[in-house]
DNA sequence: ACCTGAACACCGTTCAAGT
DNA sequence: ACCTGAACACCGTTCAAGT
């Protein structure tokens, strides 16, 4: 944290003007920069700082200001996840259709969502969460093009349609109870609930459960990463008998 | 929905005394009676309407009186989830140590959890996803005491400390990703986006991507329970390796 | 002992009005 | 065209006061 940007003070009246016309005019308001903003404040600040107030005032402006350019505040988080998932587009290492076969398409796919939960720790549970619009929408693949590309891929590869659609739901159903828990573990999440008292509160919470007190070091452990990848390749082999599956 | 309970009008007046000392005396608050009455608010209202003011008044009282029993709101969104996982407790199928060997301990805590997922439907995102206090109580098993049951119960039946933790682990996950996607295709959530206007709005989003098109009917199908059924299947298989390795 | 009234510092959202 | 001031109907929370 540098000095002078730290601690939601505003500094708008500092931001380059991309365009370059009016050098000391302020920068017009746009979705997308109320869109990454956003996502940056909720990574810094928590989602439950997030305001329309507040987010108006990150951008030097009014909350009402922001509603000419998202309906309210459901529809801002909506965007938000739309934003971070969209990020997606960006990484070289997810393709848009099997190249080396598809458990390497899935693969490439799956740890490019996992870069962006973990990118995003603090928002990634709104990606999550949210309710999702369609069936064809599942949490944490929240995004059309990448469904499509899913299902394409896959029947491209042998897949009958039935057998796509049931790998989509295994597909996402994992992503999302693994990276949820990967990243509530990395302690950000919903709730001002950063009250970590140490002291003898643990230990006499856990007398009467002796195993989880015995084992606590062990599970207080971290191993996500190779987990991902051990479960991540126990379901492209549950995947691959699906494939193989008659309808 | 009987006429006399329905739509929030406060009967309080008319609650049955079980002490039965003063009769037309006001019954008072206590924090069980908070709590399960905001589990029910919020499966029939949404989380987003469940207000310390609005919660006041269906127990018929303000909302002041609620802070002598419970913190504040965020404490008592611990305490819904405590509640709802705590029901866990009357479910006769669900057993403290394994009778008929693991896999069966572990199928009938399962779906355990799931019965009360399908059962708070609107809550259960809360339970996914508050921020756990400990890595010991991952959601949605966040109640040290069926923590203890599970590692006890594993440990017991042959596996070791280590594959007891990592069992405890994928075993959660599992649950996670499920039950969330599970409970969210039922319609309900967060967020009061209850906007499902059909029309040619979908048919002209689907233009781009005609795989999903072609698929959504197929998407939209419900196959939750055989899904979930072949999941665990496949968890526990994967479990039962985990039990063979040497540390 | 238990509940409330009044108050404070916030929210999201609207709309007519400013420039 | 874009932003704001003022207002409305709410929030969570505190605290002295009522019974």
């Amino acid at each position: 944290m540098s000095a002078g940007d730290s601690d939601g003070v505003v500094d708008a009246d500092v931001a380059v003007i991309e365009g370059g016309t009016l050098p000391s005019a302020r920068v017009p308001l746009d979705r997308e920069r109320i869109l990454t903003t956003a996502v940056q404040f909720i990574d810094e600040h928590g989602l439950l700082d997030l305001t329309m107030r507040r987010l108006g005032a990150v951008l030097g402006v009014e909350a009402m200001s922001l509603y000419r350019y998202v309906p309210g505040r459901e529809e801002l988080l909506d965007g938000i996840v739309d934003t971070i998932v969209g990020e997606m587009y960006d990484d070289e290492n997810v393709i848009e259709a099997p190249q080396d076969g598809w458990p390497d398409f899935l693969q490439r796919l799956a740890h490019g969502v996992r870069r962006i939960a973990l990118a995003h720790p603090v928002a990634f549970p709104l990606v999550a969460s949210r309710p999702p619009e369609a069936p064809w929408l599942r949490p944490p693949l929240r995004n059309l093009h990448w469904v499509e590309s899913f299902l394409t891929g896959l029947i491209d590869e042998g897949f009958s349609d039935k057998a796509a659609v049931a790998a989509y739901r295994a597909f996402t159903s994992f992503l999302l109870g693994h990276l949820l828990l990967e990243v509530s573990s990395l302690g950000a999440d919903v709730g001002p609930l950063d009250v970590l008292e140490s002291g003898e509160n643990e230990s006499e919470d856990l007398a009467d459960y002796p195993v989880v007190k015995r084992l606590s070091g062990a599970l207080a452990e971290d191993h996500s990463a190779v987990e991902f990848e051990e479960s991540l390749e126990s379901l492209l082999d549950r995947i691959a008998l699906l494939r193989q599956t008659a309808d």
